[in-house]
DNA sequence: AAATCAGACAACCGCTCCCGA
DNA sequence: TTCGGGAGCGGTTGTCTGATT
């Protein structure tokens, strides 16, 4: 079968660190779009990356929900419990950890909790030479292989963790063809630099009556207070506790969560249960940015 | 102060799996 | 049933940073 070329292959492609404003572009497209497919979204997105590098920066950087700093106590045992009955299965065990990604288990397995692991096994073995003849008489004739562990489903996995983005797969998108993508290739063809930057501090709000069912128009923007930088995306930690006390019950837990940014785009519908305008935040419609 | 080293983490790469035509 | 292509996974490498000499 012939390979897709990988990454370093396809000319013009960026490696390396990703940059802030590479960031900020694939938070902007994803936000807005979902990843519908994640081979062509680096050129619509306006990014010189593969896909799978804008795969892996998103999953393992960008999304919502993200943990970062260190593992407690409790997080390191659950790994290294998980991985002494699965193996390497980083991201079975990360699906566990709710908000860790299986980049980052693995890496704090490889720098840290192997050492410890192994350091246990041999003190766990020391013990048992101690009591290998009472163990063996106690399990002789017993049949022990009621006691292994059986994997969490994938269902259980993804009831813990919540939608990634607005669109929780591609299917909620109107089209997942990318012929039918063509509104994007009007616009990114137009787009500069000065659009990822744009300020959005002075767009009018307010409701613009919706006359378009398709899913990528039938959004809008939440934009919270105190939005003193002159770019559209700037960290915030305080939206998501705000919508979880003002209504909890009709929001899901991925709005919930504290999201790193002060501009959410959110489904419309949502919108029917929050005050149109308040002290708290003004809604902008897609109508009015993408104007 | 500079050089070296080690740990932590981000990112890449190649393979496999899975789905749809 | 076969094949092509996208997504996901796990191993590995690269890079950065702080500690040590």
């Amino acid at each position: 079968m012939a390979r897709t070329p990988s990454c370093d292959k396809i000319s013009g492609m960026r490696k390396g660190t990703w940059t802030a404003e590479e960031d900020r572009k694939l938070i902007a497209y994803v936000t807005r779009y979902g990843f519908w497919n994640w081979r062509q979204l680096p050129k619509f997105a306006g990014l010189s990356r593969c896909g799978k590098s804008c795969r892996l920066r998103w999953l393992n950087y960008l999304r919502p929900n993200i943990r970062r700093g260190n593992f407690t106590k409790d997080e390191e045992e659950l790994i290294i419990r998980m991985h002494k009955k699965l193996g390497n299965k980083w991201s079975t065990i990360a699906a566990e950890l709710p908000g860790r990604t299986d980049n980052e288990v693995k890496n704090h397995w490889h720098t840290s909790l192997k050492k410890r692991a192994i350091d246990n096994i041999v003190t766990n073995e020391e013990t048992k030479s101690t009591k290998s003849k009472d163990i063996i008489e106690s399990t002789q004739g017993r049949d022990i292989s009621n006691y292994q562990i059986t994997p969490p489903d994938s269902s259980q996995i993804s009831n813990n963790n919540g939608p990634l983005s607005p669109f929780s797969s591609s299917s909620e998108i109107s089209s997942t063809s990318s012929d039918d993508f063509g509104f994007l290739d009007s616009f990114i063809k137009d787009v500069d630099i000065s659009f990822w930057l744009h300020d959005i501090s002075n767009t009018p709000s307010g409701i613009v009556q919706n006359n378009n069912n398709d899913a990528t128009t039938n959004n809008a923007f939440l934009v919270s207070p105190g939005n003193s930088s002159n770019e559209s995306f700037v960290m915030d930690n305080d939206f998501g506790s705000f919508l979880d006390a003002y209504n909890e019950s009709t929001v899901d837990s991925f709005w919930t969560q504290p999201y790193e940014a002060d501009m959410y785009h959110v489904p419309r519908q949502m919108l029917t249960s929050l005050p149109m305008e308040s002290e708290y935040f003004s809604i902008v419609y897609d109508d009015d940015i993408w104007s």
